[in-house]
DNA sequence: AATCCGTCTATTTTT
DNA sequence: TAGACGGATT
């Protein structure tokens, strides 16, 4: 228990010992986040508080979850059997498994990634014979989640013209057709076990019952309907613990609603909010130039980064006259810290779009210096593991539409689109799946059908009862798709992908604990279909514990399973209610998998400033500083946008520990033409006194020479380090003012009483320049 | 059924 | 600029 609690500082150590009571902390860049985390944890089961069953963690990346576990096994010494620590869409989906029938879905339901979801949309429409030139598939994509996302079914959705018309009817076709074909969405997964919770009192009772300590990580990411889902959750008996950073919250654009840590204070009455200011990751100078940058926004809770590591070494910008000069500058840099003993897996190039990697890579690759690009193809997106998948989800359930039309002819066995199009108007005539309708296809169309048909028969049969990785291989050779590859000029990528497969899944039956398990077994549990025909239905016909009776124990499983008519909740992986095959078709769905091979491998690493967060290097590059790139155009017209960019490059700045460049071009090609380009503003907002600008003359006339370069190339430059000194306020810092309040110093010159600082107010004041002769300022 | 060609588009991303 | 997509061609 001591050792649980070494070396924490004193805000760590509140936050991990707070009593039982709601709390929010506002953890900075680089303060110790996860450990407060985990070790809240342990702390609470090793006092005796919780145990382990209790306990619900909750993350957004399957990284970031794993990251919990693993710590968290290294703290406690007793078995988190019990424990429940996933992403929203994890634990959504194991509620859903345990609860399927109360949820009105098949046991089985399959789920969409963003991708299969695209396609079921282009599917609807397609036949609604709808006009996808005025309502593009995509666009009808994002409206569905969107209205997901705010709760809203097809029914609820607000029409004032006729594209919203069109859209809600789109989205109620939507809906239909994957209640009819047992698939799920992402952001259905949210909305169906939200709806579960709210509308069936027993099982949520047994929840609220069962999870006394909720803790959310990264919350300022989560959205409205994940925050309803947490309220949901949290029973009066329940203490929740959510942990974030509202300087870090960069995801505004895909439904963040970072309002949601000032709901909940309000919401839960929260009276422990915990700040976590010091910082173990940066120097000094790398801080005060985040805190001031970020000072300049106005929609804050309020923070400030410190350390006690030393201020280190200056910011080093550098302008460039094209992107090509940038990328050039960024190699003679990068070649200049391997020289020095960097490795190069401690360099990271980031930028704000990923266009702009192209030029980098051209550069370092002609440099012959290895780098690695994060983004791109996950390895469940890949399209072979696609087809792969697809060929296993029709093994788990040759009902599902989705999968045999993905490969009903890929490889191509002479199933074209006249014979899709007979299968397709047969099914829809009998209200049945493509698959029960080829038997009922006659002619020539039929037969190779049914061939097909017979494909997946023996496919289902031999591999019935066989271990996973040997399905996965089966299926592999049987479908055809390993010759396919293996004939195809470019395709030893993809048949390397298709073996890696196999380890995937291997990998996957040995984590969960089934190696050797039978994947599936034929006819273990009917399929039962369609008890509800829409999820309004679900509402209808749940929710009404009258057969429960009210004296149903509370924290019982059992009871609770048996009167709601569901399968026991457990405590095991997600794997206790389906099957290995089932369970991993889930798990490709949840788990893109990883970016790309190589990771172990000693190389540059070049990702977004989005695909930063979290990381931290000794050396970091921020390119293309520039205005219309970042911030970036599209963020301009809004206040909100401005500021999330503003976020954003705090978010970039802070990754670095020891040595940040930054830098920008001039003119650059951006969409086959050549832009020219200003400085991003950011630099402006960034405390000229930590710039150290490695070229002088070019086109900054206006701008003070700094204090940093050995030679003045400026007549008289201000002397922004002697006043720092001469100065009693140093930039960064928190001060009071006795009309506009409290604010924060975001610049400072002169010396003597020529001394003034700026400082941002905030609020209804904002920015101001005071002179420190007249104004009367405290410190704090 | 594969290939070619013109057109379109272009911020950020996890599940 | 370059990649993706859809339609038309061979």
């Amino acid at each position: 228990m001591a050792d649980l609690l070494n070396d924490l500082n004193p805000e760590q150590l509140a936050a991990v010992t707070l009593p039982a009571q709601h709390a929010l902390v506002l953890a900075g860049a680089g303060s110790g986040k996860t450990r407060v985390l985990t070790t809240r944890i342990a702390w609470l089961i090793q006092t005796g508080n919780a145990s382990p069953h209790s306990v619900l963690g909750v993350t957004f990346t399957n990284k970031a979850a794993r990251e919990m576990m693993t710590r968290l096994s290294t703290l406690v010494p007793m078995s988190l059997r019990g424990m429940w620590v996933g992403t929203f869409h994890g634990l959504c989906n194991r509620l859903l498994r345990a609860h399927h029938r109360d949820a009105g879905l098949p046991q089985t339901f399959t789920i969409l990634d963003t991708q299969d979801q695209l396609a079921v949309v282009k599917r609807v429409m397609k036949s609604m014979h709808a006009d996808e030139e005025r309502f593009p598939p995509r666009q009808v994509q994002y409206f569905i989640n969107d209205a997901k996302e705010e709760g809203r079914r097809p029914s609820q959705v607000e029409v004032h013209d006729e594209f919203t018309r069109r859209y809600a009817e789109y989205y109620a076709a939507y809906d239909e057709l994957c209640q009819k074909e047992g698939t799920v969405d992402f952001a259905e997964l949210l909305l169906r076990s939200h709806e579960l919770l709210a509308n069936n009192q027993p099982i949520r009772e047994h929840y609220q019952g069962r999870f006394r300590y909720l803790l959310i990580d990264e919350f300022q990411d989560t959205n409205r309907l994940q925050y309803r889902w947490l309220k949901l959750l949290c029973g009066p008996q329940a203490v929740m613990f959510a942990v974030g950073d509202d300087d870090q919250s960069i995801y505004r654009f895909r439904g963040a609603n970072v309002g949601n840590m000032t709901d909940f204070e309000r919401d839960f009455q929260v009276k422990n909010l915990i700040r976590l200011e010091q910082n173990y990751r940066s120097h000094g100078n790398i801080l005060k130039a985040a805190n001031t940058l970020i000072a300049s926004n106005r929609n804050r809770l309020g923070k400030n980064l410190w350390t006690e590591a030393g201020d280190g070494e200056p910011l080093r910008v550098f302008e460039a006259r094209s992107d090509i000069e940038e990328a050039a500058w960024l190699v003679e840099e990068v070649q200049a810290l391997v020289r020095e003993g960097h490795a190069r897996r401690d360099i990271a190039v980031l930028y704000r779009s990923n266009a702009q990697s192209r030029v980098v890579e051209h550069a370092l690759f002609s440099a012959g210096i290895s780098y690695r690009v994060y983004g791109g193809l996950r390895f469940f997106e890949r399209l072979e593991v696609k087809h792969a998948l697809a060929y296993l989800r029709l093994a788990a359930n040759p009902a599902d539409d989705a999968a045999l039309l993905r490969v009903v002819n890929f490889p191509t066995r002479g199933i074209g689109a006249r014979a899709m199009e007979m299968l397709q108007d047969t099914a829809a005539a009998a209200r049945c799946s493509l698959w029960d309708a080829i038997p009922k296809v006659a002619g020539k169309a039929g037969g190779s059908l049914a061939g097909f048909a017979r494909l997946i028969e023996s496919l289902r049969s031999e591999a019935a009862g066989l271990p996973l990785p040997e399905v996965v291989e089966l299926v592999l050779h049987k479908s055809g798709l390993v010759a396919h590859y293996k004939a195809e000029r470019e395709g030893a990528d993809r048949v390397e992908n298709l073996e890696e497969l196999v380890n995937a899944a291997a990998a996957f039956v040995q984590e969960e604990g089934l190696a050797g398990a039978p994947a599936y077994v034929l006819d273990a549990e009917p399929l039962e279909s369609n008890e509800f025909q829409s999820a309004a239905g679900v509402a209808a016909s749940t929710g009404s514990p009258d057969d429960v009776g009210d004296g149903v124990g509370r924290n019982e499983v059992g009871n609770i399973g048996v009167a709601a008519g569901a399968t026991p909740p457990g405590d095991d992986p997600a794997t206790e209610f389906q099957d290995p095959l089932a369970a991993f078709l889930a798990h490709a769905s949840l788990e893109s998998g990883e970016n790309q091979a190589g990771e172990g491998s000693d190389a540059v690493q070049m990702m977004t400033a989005h695909s930063a967060k979290g990381l931290e290097f000794h050396n970091v590059f921020i390119t293309g500083l520039e205005e219309g790139l970042f911030p970036h155009e599209n963020s301009l017209n809004e206040d909100e946008g401005l500021e999330e960019e503003r976020r954003l490059m705090y978010v970039a700045i802070t990754r670095a520990r020891t040595r940040l460049y930054l830098s920008f071009a001039q003119s650059r090609m951006l969409h086959g033409q050549t832009r020219y380009n200003v400085a991003s503003r950011f630099f402006d907002e960034l405390p000229r006194n930590l710039m150290k600008w490695l070229t002088p003359t070019l086109a900054r006339s206006q701008r003070d020479a700094d204090p940093w370069s050995g030679s003045a190339s400026a007549p008289a430059p201000r002397q922004a380090s002697q006043s720092a000194q001469a100065m009693p306020f140093r930039v960064g810092q928190n001060v009071s003012h006795a009309k506009f309040g409290a604010g924060i110093i975001v610049d400072a010159e002169g010396s003597g009483s020529d001394a003034r600082v700026r400082i941002n107010f905030g609020g209804a004041h904002g920015l101001k320049w005071l002179a420190l002769e007249y104004a009367k300022l405290t410190a704090g």
